[in-house]
DNA sequence: CCCCCCCC
């Protein structure tokens, strides 16, 4: 006899089109026609097949073989939509959607007439779809591409996701479907700047922490423009990619127009690493906390290219050590406020060769400052 | 795709 246990799955994806009975004893049948060949569960997929429905398909299935599938996902990114020029001089128009369910996620290219159903605001984030298209190995691994012949509907039933945020330690060069839950730990201004083409872009960073690290993340454009963040928000990042800067020598993840960033509630611990001060390389950022064993006159001056600045230089010494920090900018006033003795803490000041082939730190907007007791 | 890391 067959139990309604072992064919409950096959059963939830024919979406209530028949009644559990019916079903249960036309899986029945399949077992005796099949003569005890196969199991209760494979006899219920080929009812459902015979039944002529579309079978869905988990994303973790989604291989590149699998040329058309139908899934059911939620809308977790939705990027900008993009129109280009064909060579038959018509426009066409894509938007990229990363769709994820309860066993991953998978990005998603919405072509012409399917990527209007972003333009008019019928497809949101969040939303629980039903997605036919054909499976194809796109530059960052599969895409589904939804155009002719592809489908998009809505369905009632909220889709779970499990997205398994990636931590922030394991984060790789080159990685890119990057998902991260962290605390923001610094925040930054927006900047404009002018691309090679002409347009103008906007940027801006966050460092985000977790448990087993920090890392800057940069966000572009329509991300950066409406980053509204407070340190000590904890945020969910969807799709960024990670690269390494090339002066900082250290990973950063990228958020883009495909990419999404949220406020979240999970509680996330982080605590700041700081390196004794006898080993501070070169060429790198580095945190540090002790007291303060010197201190310096403010200096201004003026940079090469006209615009004035300040700096005045510190001493901060641990156990091991003692380090000269210069104090850029608004960080140089802090001489006002400390003394000898002072308990500092000088996060992300970056190292580098100072004169008399002593390594010094170099504070700079990057770096946070916090006095413990003055 | 941006920005750095400058003084004496």
């Amino acid at each position: 006899m067959v139990s309604f246990e072992e064919i409950e799955e096959v059963y939830k994806r024919l979406e209530g089109r028949l009644k559990p009975d019916e079903f249960k004893s036309m899986v029945e049948e399949k077992v005796i026609m099949m003569n005890g060949l196969c199991d209760s569960k494979t006899a219920a997929m080929l009812v459902a097949s015979e039944l002529g429905l579309n079978e869905t398909i988990k994303i973790k299935d989604i291989a590149p073989d699998k040329g058309g599938v139908v899934f059911i996902a939620k809308v977790i990114s939705i990027g900008d939509i993009h129109e280009f020029s064909r060579s038959d001089s018509s426009t066409g128009r894509v938007v990229n959607i990363t769709f994820a369910d309860d066993t991953g996620s998978i990005k998603a290219a919405l072509w012409d007439e399917a990527s209007d159903l972003v333009k008019i605001g019928d497809i949101k984030m969040g939303q629980s779809l039903k997605v036919k298209g054909y499976i194809k190995e796109g530059q960052r691994g599969l895409e589904v591409n939804v155009g002719r012949g592809g489908n998009i509907e809505h369905v009632d039933k909220a889709v779970a996701v499990n997205l398994e945020p990636m931590k922030i330690n394991d984060i790789k060069s080159g990685m890119s479907g990057l998902n991260i839950i962290g605390r923001i730990i610094d925040t930054g201004k927006v900047r404009a700047f002018q691309r090679k083409d002409g347009t103008t872009g906007k940027v801006t960073n966050l460092t985000l922490g977790d448990e087993t690290g920090k890392i800057r993340v940069t966000l572009w454009d329509s991300k950066a423009e409406s980053a509204d963040f407070k340190i000590g928000d904890t945020v969910e990042i969807i799709n960024g990619y990670a690269r390494e800067n090339t002066f900082s020598n250290q990973i950063e993840l990228q958020l883009g127009s495909g990419g999404n960033i949220m406020k979240s509630n999970t509680a996330v611990d982080y605590s700041e690493t700081f390196t004794q001060i006898a080993d501070i390389g070169i060429n790198s950022a580095y945190s540090v906390t002790g007291h303060v064993s010197g201190l310096d006159e403010i200096r201004e001056f003026d940079r090469p290219d006209g615009t004035k600045n300040k700096v005045s230089n510190i001493y901060v010494s641990d156990d091991t050590g003692r380090i000269r920090v210069a104090l850029w900018g608004e960080h140089a006033e802090l001489v006002n406020e400390l003394d000898i003795g002072s308990e500092i803490s000088i996060i992300d000041a970056f190292a580098k060769p100072g004169r008399n082939e002593e390594i010094e730190l170099s504070a700079g907007a990057r770096t946070r400052i916090q006095v413990l007791r003055k």
